[in-house]
RNA sequence: GGAGAUGUAUCGAAGUGGUCAUAACGAGCACGAUUGGAAAUCGUGUUGCCGUGAUGAGCGGCACGUGGGUUCAAAUCCCACCAUCUCCGCCA
């Protein structure tokens, strides 16, 4: 969300964001509502000054015998036109609130300019695409071949876009969640959390899913909870409401979860494979800065990212998004792309955002340095460290021999026993 | 799922319809006095949001788990919901 006073402040500012971002709110109609809730606002401060001090007076009036009928008359007027205008602030608040809530985020100067992900800029690479001496198989191919991945039984149990991982799938799936976790909390300093897997609206509102987004996310019948898209939901809102302790700051968390989405809108795209799931697990950083702290923690956390891929000899390219790639709540964005032989291309793996205050404005999640400055809103940041399907469909491709079996990287032999090849 | 209890500031806790909710009382924390220094003691201060000022001061409004209702007036009475605790049931 952004702050109602940078409209009525600097509204260049907000239509330039809001034009680069090609969204057409009637933001005019939006401060004529903003100044109709102020004028009702004071008038009915002014009546609840004058009905709290009446109402200071009556014990006395009453104490001395006077006869309070024609006060009582008064002030009951008072209290229903109070009402009347309270209902009219609230009904304001309301209508302005629902508005606020589906205005994106400001997007950083740095952002490129660019309308789709065709227009993302290429900050680095690590390594080169992986070079074969065969024909390389695509992971659902290898995956069926060696028995590990199973689709079809999935579809007779649940439906699409949802896999079995079995024998040796299985474990490299856990190998490879327990090797990022095991880097992101021994080596790059962050605190693991393992949260519900299921949060209310308000907190899905408070990260910014909702209101806009909600065809995108799985509802959990007879309840108020949707499964959640992503660790970020649940661990950025476990401070909402909160006044952080500025010593305490950046707080870093990674969490694994599985990430659950209704993938709407996306019918024929990726059907096969890993890449695109109802269900996928996650490996989340998330982090809450001091807000002159924010993009310099941004880059440490794409580098934390990136250093479990290059553990992992997985090739990969860092982009910049572009303005009409960005999403909804992201100040600025990084993707990581890894080489996916299958597509001939770099598939997104990590997506590193900073919001700077956008959710914390939503949560209200703020600090103070000491005890007696005055609370600010902290910057929130977060980013896939990093996908675990796309992850195990990356080391099946590029990881693969000409006789069909799968090599395991080094560094995830000690999490599957020692074993060193996945064999049909 | 059933029965009961509880929810007030950083913590504990008083307040059961009014005339001090920033809020009694106790503790914590900050500053000051006292001390050679400290402890103890004494004094002062210690919530957030909204509106209006300039992002200041001041002024006004709001907030007693959350949301409604009754009333001239609600922390206090009524309703719903949420959370916590105890007991029972069920369960991994």
């Amino acid at each position: 969300m952004l702050d109602i006073k940078l409209f009525r402040n600097d509204l260049d500012k907000v239509k330039a964001a809001l034009s680069r971002r090609k969204e057409n709110i009637d933001v005019d109609g939006l401060l004529a509502l903003d100044k109709e809730r102020r004028e009702t606002l004071f008038e009915v401060e002014q009546m609840k000054g004058r009905q709290n001090t009446v109402s200071k007076q009556i014990p006395v009036f009453k104490k001395e015998g006077k006869d309070t009928t024609e006060i009582f008359a008064e002030m009951k007027k008072l209290s229903d036109e109070i009402k009347s205008l309270d209902d009219k602030v609230r009904e304001l608040d309301a209508k302005i609130e629902q508005i606020m809530l589906t205005i994106p985020n400001i997007p950083n100067d740095e952002v490129p300019d660019g309308d789709t992900d065709e227009d993302n800029v290429e900050v680095r690479r690590f390594s080169e695409p992986t070079k074969f001496d065969f024909e390389p198989k695509a992971h659902w191919d290898l995956g069926e071949a060696l028995g590990i991945l199973d689709p079809v039984t999935a579809a007779k149990v649940t439906g699409a876009r949802f896999h079995f991982y079995k024998g040796a799938g299985a474990a490299l799936e856990r190998a490879v969640v327990n090797f990022y976790l095991d880097t992101h909390t021994a080596e790059h300093g962050y605190t693991e959390v393992f949260p519900p897997f299921m949060v209310h609206r308000n907190s899905m509102v408070g990260t910014g899913q909702l209101p806009k987004f909600e065809e995108d996310a799985f509802k959990v019948m007879n309840t108020d909870y949707f499964l959640v898209p992503t660790a970020e939901v649940p661990v950025t809102n476990m401070y909402r409401g909160d006044i952080l302790d500025g010593d305490k700051l950046p707080i870093k968390h990674v969490a694994y979860t599985a990430c659950f989405r209704a993938e709407a809108g996306s019918a024929g795209r990726d059907t096969r494979g890993l890449i695109r799931q109802h269900q996928f697990n996650k490996v989340e950083l998330v982090k809450f800065t001091k807000p002159e702290e924010s993009y310099a923690e941004l880059e440490k956390l794409v580098a934390d990212a990136e250093d479990v891929l290059k553990r992992l000899g997985l090739p990969y390219r860092v982009v910049k998004i572009c303005v009409g790639d960005l999403g909804f709540t992201a100040a600025l964005k990084y993707d990581i792309e890894v080489w996916m032989p299958s597509y001939n291309r770099y598939v997104e793996i990590s997506s590193c955002s900073n919001f700077e205050d956008f959710q914390a404005r939503r949560a209200n999640i703020r600090y103070k340095n000491t005890p007696k400055d005055k609370a600010q809103f902290v910057h929130t940041l977060n980013g896939s460290g990093v996908a675990v399907g796309r992850t195990v469909a990356a080391i099946l491709e590029n990881y693969q021999n000409a006789d069909g079996s799968v090599t395991i990287p080094d560094v995830l032999r000690p999490y599957m026993r020692g074993l060193e090849k996945i064999e049909g």
